[in-house]
DNA sequence: CTGCCTTTGAAGTAA
DNA sequence: TTACTTCAAAGGCAG
């Protein structure tokens, strides 16, 4: 079972890196997967079927489900996310008390160790972090810094990520604490802009270049109404238990520091442009077209004058934005229609703890990759999900719920349905028709064989590819 | 320029 | 309840 917060104290962290090696055959592969991330993409690419990838084996989905599970349950991710629910409601019923997983805030921790050389080729130390493996990642939790920062989270977050900012600028290379847990930990390299897993993780060192501080290392004061932010008392719950009347009252705690310290989880992006640092001035540019029950004033944005990255106005979504302008040959109707659209803004879904890995491990990926294109990282990104250890899975899942409980929050009245284009049914762009391999038919695989040949398989779709790996593999053992 | 690809998970809809 | 659909991120690529 997960540790829900158990222990305290270095024994956190003790336990993560127990977790951690706890299975040393799981920690091998993960480390032969890591180190040959080259190689899972050269799977990737070509073929998923590949005799070396049998063989090695440790990022394959069926890895993950053939690994003997570390404990006697049967359905670990069933129980760890009910005793998460269990946990959450117990924290989320009164003050924050830290998370179930201490590990996760951990990770959120802006890499002030700067793994990327100023012009954004990846250091030597960071190079060598690329391969240790992902438990690592995200189990260094042990410190009490990292305790204090997850009782704060997910505000002090910011805070402490200027601090700690502060600190790198004060020595860059002095091992401040930052740098020490940065050093203690391989954090997930982000070239070019900052973490992006969670809102703690949403700063990047770039921004605190010592000749440009950002404003709000001068002084924690509103950029917009120049009122300075009242501190977050330590004891104030992350999660704003408010009113849908006070909602827009409240700055999003993953969003108040997005414009000057870098992407959100819900990046507001203007015209269509996706940048991971909307500017402040592209935010209210973007926000400007707020409703009033979401928009505080001032330019839509929240009273301490930053908005929710979830919230992208039309004009931003990719589908309808710059064709708003120009849209000569629309019809009246459509005019309308999209007059409409334009009032109202674009919430986007909160992301989920899948989207949340991606989101911070994409740049990692890329980096041991250098590769760029995101249909190959995101088929890498979902075998290291699978690969991944339940902890550290649950560690995503408690932060997805906690961005929807956000989301929820922030947002009362939205649904998930608001960003159905065209309706249930109506899909906004076509997907791809179901292949044979796709469902549950056992038999699948062999409609993409009988289909494409064995000589074809980068026709096959993945899970024929996959299935079809598995006989071979099993062929090979046995 | 637009949509597809590719992944998982959440949430919505229809039967 | 089950099955299916859409969307969330991401960036290269094809039409």
């Amino acid at each position: 079972m997960p540790q829900l917060n158990g222990g305290g104290g270095d024994d956190l962290g003790a336990n993560d890196e127990l977790i951690s090696f706890k299975d040393e055959g799981e920690q091998e592969e993960k480390i032969s997967e890591n180190s040959s991330a080259e190689r899972d993409l050269a799977d990737v690419k070509s073929s998923l079927v590949n005799e070396s990838e049998t063989n090695q084996n440790s990022s394959s989905d069926s890895e993950a489900e053939r690994r003997p599970p570390p404990r006697t349950e049967t359905s670990f991710r069933e129980k760890a996310r009910e005793s998460l629910e269990e946990a959450a409601k117990r924290q989320d019923g009164g003050l924050f008390k830290g998370p179930p997983y201490p590990g996760y805030p951990f990770i959120m921790i802006p890499d002030l160790s700067g793994p990327y050389l100023p012009n954004g080729s990846l250091s030597p130390t960071a190079r060598t972090c690329v391969n240790v493996p992902l438990d690592l990642h995200l189990t260094s939790c042990c410190s009490p810094l990292m305790q204090y920062l997850q009782m704060k989270w997910p505000l002090l977050d910011v805070q402490t990520g200027n601090l700690q900012s502060r600190q790198a600028l004060k020595d860059a290379r002095s091992p401040s604490p930052a740098h020490i847990v940065s050093n203690k930990v391989p954090v997930v390299q982000h070239p070019h802009h900052v973490h992006p897993l969670t809102p703690l993780i949403t700063y990047s060192n770039e921004h605190f270049t010592p000749g440009n501080p950002p404003p709000h290392l001068q002084a924690d004061i509103d950029p917009k109404t120049g009122i300075p932010r009242p501190p977050h008392p330590p004891d104030i719950s992350p999660y704003y238990p408010l009113s849908p009347g006070t909602v827009g009252q409240i700055p999003h705690p993953l969003g108040w520091l997005v414009p000057q310290q870098g992407q959100p989880v819900y990046p507001i992006t203007t015209g269509g442009f996706r940048h991971p640092y909307p500017t402040a001035l592209t935010v209210n540019a973007s926000m400007s077209r707020f409703p009033p029950h979401m928009v505080p004033p001032h330019h839509s944005l929240h009273t301490t004058g930053i908005p929710h990255p979830a919230i992208v106005t039309p004009t931003v979504k990719q589908e309808s934005s710059q064709s708003d302008m120009g849209s000569l040959h629309s019809s009246k109707h459509q005019d309308s229609k999209k007059e409409e659209e334009k009032k109202k803004p674009h919430i986007k879904k909160p992301l989920n703890a899948f989207m949340l890995y991606m989101k911070e491990m994409r740049a990692k990926v890329v980096a041991e990759c250098t590769l760029k294109e995101s249909a190959a990282i995101n088929q890498i990104l979902g075998r290291r999900w699978h690969a991944l250890s339940r902890e550290e899975q649950a560690k995503y899942y408690e932060l997805a719920r906690k961005e929807r409980q956000l989301h929820m929050q922030l947002y009362p009245g939205w649904s998930a349905r608001d960003n159905y284009v065209g309706g249930y049914g109506k899909k906004k762009k076509r997907k791809r028709d179901k292949q044979p391999g796709e469902t549950n038919d056992l038999s699948a695989p062999k409609k993409c064989r009988a289909r494409f040949g064995l000589d074809q398989q980068n026709n096959w779709c993945g899970p024929c590819r996959c299935k079809y790996s598995k006989e071979v593999s099993g062929i090979v053992r046995s």
